[in-house]
RNA sequence: AUAGUCGGGCGGUCUGUCGCCAGGCGCAGCUUUAAGGCUGCAUCGGGAGGAAAGUCCGGGCAACACAGAGCACCAUACUUCCUAACGGGAAGAGGGUCGUGAGAUUCACACAAGCGCAGAAGAAAAUAACCGCCCGCGCUCUUCGCGGGUAAGGGUGAGAAGGUGAGGUAAGAGCUUACCGCCGCAGUGGCGACACUCGCGGGUCAGUGCGCCGUAUGGGUUGAAAGACCAAGUAAACCGGCGUCAUGUCAGGGCUGCUCGCCCGAAGUUACCGCCGGAGGGUAGGUCGAUAGAGUCCGUUGGUGACAGCGGACCCAGAUAAAUGACAGACGCGGCAUCUCGCAUGCCGUACAGAACCCGGCUUAUAGCCCGGCUAUUCCU
């Protein structure tokens, strides 16, 4: 393994699936770090460590145009930022499902979903590790 | 030059860093009898629109339905042409409204055949007498009253019984006549809508709006979540093989109300049951549909034009919880301000909007800009 990773975001590690979503949203549990609402759920050990999926609901957003922009600046901090996430998933030797959705009507910039993103990620990173605590005890 | 009007077109560019999607070529790994498939890496060039939007029309395509015909229902409705088709487009014709004008906008088959409905107006809304006008009678006249005639005048209304002049009359009236208008016919021009005519005939010559009724043309339904195919696993049913003749299975019963367990025990032996295999349907998931087409561009010919013919060149997004991006910088374009008037500096703006089976239209949104025709006003030669 490099000891750089690479700032990627394959297709592989998009969340696709209706079993796999509604497993998601039925079973997961959820935080919110507004205005983003995350849903996440450790699953079996799949081929990618992290599988994510963006959501920005059409009521809040009238214009395609505008959903596609808040998808994009999320899944772009995202991708910058995923290395801490997915080393911790790969140490646990488990999967995780996220589901990251846009709650409120409101327009971030790239500077400002970084830094959400960012609480996010360390945010599921903390509650992993109590989960792998508990496992172990 | 300014203002306007109609038509057509464009609707950002470059650099760097990090990414995404599909494809080509190469290398490596895995897999396969093999063709090939999958994964990774590297590399090459490609990757939203004029509306991709609304989903309002028309087609292709697909499934289902369907003897034929009619009715009903829905849509459309000046003419000719274009087109795969259209409720679209082009050219043209008539009326109304708006504009100084270029133009804009709107109406329309038939309906002087019939029927229905319509009111805070008006005498009256179609068998029209309220006022007025005229005649007769009551009293001799006037006023007034009664009976009758009269649609020329009045106000109301979207609409009031064609208009004007003359004749006519008690007063009037298409009552008669001339002209104008209207309707029908004829002639001429035009493919036609229609236009024109010192032509012929018509005075029973038509009230407004809405609806019903009539005619012609078109329409089967659904809609890519259509539809076609492959199909892990699991359960039940089917087929085949093997095993087993009782310690299995199991109707029924008992301990015990239920489950497990134990016990009693009928029937069946080509069965039941167990194990293995097969085939079919089909879920998750996947593949196709699905991107070469009524295609784009250039030239040319025909046509006023929409468009069509011919020749040549080109291949131009194919995602699927849904790629086509993020960030930084520079430039361009437009506006405003300032001054040293150079396109110098500063500030601001740079739209509407994201393919989802594919085409043809329509409608709606849109910063800024370009080209052409025409109109009005003003100035100069």
């Amino acid at each position: 393994m490099d000891t750089m990773r690479r700032e990627t975001f394959p297709k592989w590690e998009h969340l696709t699936g209706d079993k796999s979503i509604a497993g998601l949203f039925s079973r997961g549990e959820a935080f919110i770090v507004f205005p983003l609402r995350v849903v996440y759920l450790r699953v079996e050990r799949e081929d990618a460590p992290v599988r994510v999926m963006f959501a920005v609901p059409k009521r809040h957003f009238r214009h395609a145009v505008d959903r596609n922009r808040m998808k994009r600046l999320m899944r772009e901090s995202y991708r910058k930022q995923k290395s801490a996430l997915i080393e911790y998933a790969e140490s646990n030797g488990c999967t995780l499902h996220v589901a990251v959705s846009l709650i409120r009507p409101m327009w971030l910039s790239y500077g400002d979903m970084y830094i959400k993103m960012g609480k996010i990620i360390r945010n599921l990173a903390d509650r992993l590790a109590e989960g792998a605590e508990e496992a172990k005890v």
